[in-house]
DNA sequence: TCCCTAATTAGAATAATTCTAATCTATTGA
DNA sequence: TCAATAGATTAGAATTATTCTAATTAGGGA
């Protein structure tokens, strides 16, 4: 018996047309295990060394892609210059504080974006995106 | 008589603390002259250079920065990787069409966003940015 | 016109991301 | 069990957007 490792991570990431290779499992233990999450190629590169998970950053980046095409993170652009990843793909707006770069979600729930015009002629919406910058109040 | 130029875009510039020279004099006009635009760093050097405005890219960069920090542009973050700046200093929103980059805009006027939370206890908004992203319609 | 300082610039440096091509590994079917 | 193969990983180079450095140029007050 070769003790294939047929668990729920390795299941989602057959779904998805992906291996289950060692680096793949460790980034999706990272990424969804706990809560949701926002993170960078950076920060979790830096996290999956932390805990001792060989990982190379060309394979951070290769993973948080092949997960967003899966349908498993998505994209949020927050800051010109780099990319967030998001683990909570359900539709939903951010508080973002530029000057630590921090992500807080907003649940689309409550949040209402009314009045909006038609988009321009043969065209369609595939996504309204609110963000609310904020900053520490002076101090 | 030195036949200094103290027209209006000079002025303008003088009042935010900036020399008019030539560079920024230039830029200036093919950035306020016509109606609202968006730009980048490449797309006003491309139209610089393609109107015989010799200009490097750095003193592009430069004079986007220096006139978004004097109130005359601002910047928009639509794009993980470019930045773009917009000559309508208004409050208002996007449409945004990842394929190509284009951007236009939506008065804020009509929009309404409402329902947010309140943010994070001590912080406080600074601007509230709608990004409708859109694509052609399938065809 | 002289002088000082601000501004411009070419080119190097940096930062985020992608690419290349060599190596490794998961999977499959003999 | 094990080779064969296609897919995955990786180091390092390349690319792209942007900023920096240090040398030169030019605006504008006196
Ligand atoms: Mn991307
Ligand atoms: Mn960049
Ligand atoms: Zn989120
Ligand atoms: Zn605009």
């Amino acid at each position: 018996m070769t003790g294939r490792p047929s668990n729920a991570a390795s299941e989602r990431l057959r779904q998805a047309g992906l291996r289950p290779t060692r680096q793949r499992l460790a980034l999706a233990g990272l990424l969804f295990d706990g809560g949701d999450r926002h993170v960078t190629a950076e920060t979790l590169h830096r996290e999956a060394i932390g805990t001792h998970v060989r990982v190379s950053l060309a394979t951070v980046y290769n993973a948080l892609h092949q997960f967003t095409k899966a349908g498993l993170l998505r994209e949020v652009v927050v800051d010109a210059g780099r990319a967030y990843f998001d683990t909570n793909t359900r539709h939903h707006h951010h508080f973002f504080v530029e000057h630590d770069g921090a992500l807080s979600d907003i649940a689309a729930g409550g949040v209402e974006v009314s009045r909006l015009p038609a988009p321009p002629a043969g065209t369609e919406v595939e996504r309204v995106d609110v963000v609310v910058r904020i900053r520490r109040r002076q101090g």
